[in-house]
DNA sequence: TATATTTCCTAGTTGTCCACTAGGTTTTAT
DNA sequence: ATAAAACCTAGTGGACAACTAGGAAATATA
């Protein structure tokens, strides 16, 4: 599991824009990345492409800026890693489900697959809005509990 | 998660390798090429690696060739991947539990690390002859049972 | 002891992607 | 009119991935 800038860079901005989903104030580029903490240029590119898939809206000109487009209820972590960073699970560039092995590896597609529906366990289960507030579903706070979890293998 | 030509070709060829365990011929790098269907120079520079790392023994010469170094109900396939490819999980290059938010981001780090903690569940343990024999760990079979399991998002 | 076999080592090569940056054009509130 | 912003195209530099080529050293066997 390689989570890439782009995509830890669009789940923070997304979730800057989560914290202040109140109003119909839109949220400049540089002010994200400046409190995301995240380069600006590249922001901008990235929220490019949140706009296009609908995670987000955009005003142009002046007082213009991005608004979160969707309930943060329904916005999974998943979703976005997703649409930024492409299928959670490859192998050799195929999806897991298309590996086809023969002989001694036949059931290695299973393990494959099986990797797979663990990360969207965790992944297409956890919404913006359950990181904001800190209340992560109960599973995935039982996943990340045990301190072992915490160290490095 | 990116499993890479270089871990899938490691494992294919490591369980051709446990197929065999049986006595005292070394397998050459053609023959286990040949065997798993990759490419015979690729593979050669693969099984350097899993020597350095003791998963196999080799020896030179005629009658050369690679044999298995432990027993196959001892390899994990996670041990394999993160000799081959490097660790399980990075996020923007980091290690998941290294990764330091504020602010709005504050809890995802335990999300990234809930999502490698559900791969090593998958990966750790499962094992060689696990594999080999079909005979995949109980959680393992269950995540990978249902039938959207085995379909795209 | 010559020979074929095989590992082992170094060094490419080709292409792709990643993380960004630069700089301009269009839109729009004030 | 002006300033603020999104939007768009194009780069850039570096790393890595998936290989390939070719030779040097080791070793069983005829």
């Amino acid at each position: 599991m390689d989570i890439s800038a782009r995509a830890d860079y669009a789940v923070r901005a997304l979730l800057v824009l989560a914290e202040d989903a109140d109003g119909d104030v839109a949220h400049p580029a540089d002010e994200l990345a400046r409190r995301a903490g995240v380069p600006a240029k590249f922001l901008e590119a990235i929220l490019g492409d949140l706009r296009r898939a609908g995670f987000v809206t955009s005003r142009r000109g002046s007082r213009g800026g991005y608004l979160l487009a969707r309930d943060p209820h329904d916005v999974t972590l998943g979703s976005v890693l997703r649409t930024v960073d492409g299928p959670l699970a490859e192998v050799r560039g195929q999806r897991p489900h298309e590996t086809h092995y023969d002989g001694a590896a036949q059931h290695l597609a299973t393990v494959w697959v099986a990797a797979r529906a663990a990360l969207r366990d965790i992944l297409d289960e956890t919404t913006l809005a359950d990181v904001l507030a800190g209340d992560l579903p109960a599973h995935v706070r039982a996943l990340a509990e045990p301190p072992e979890a915490w160290q490095s293998r």
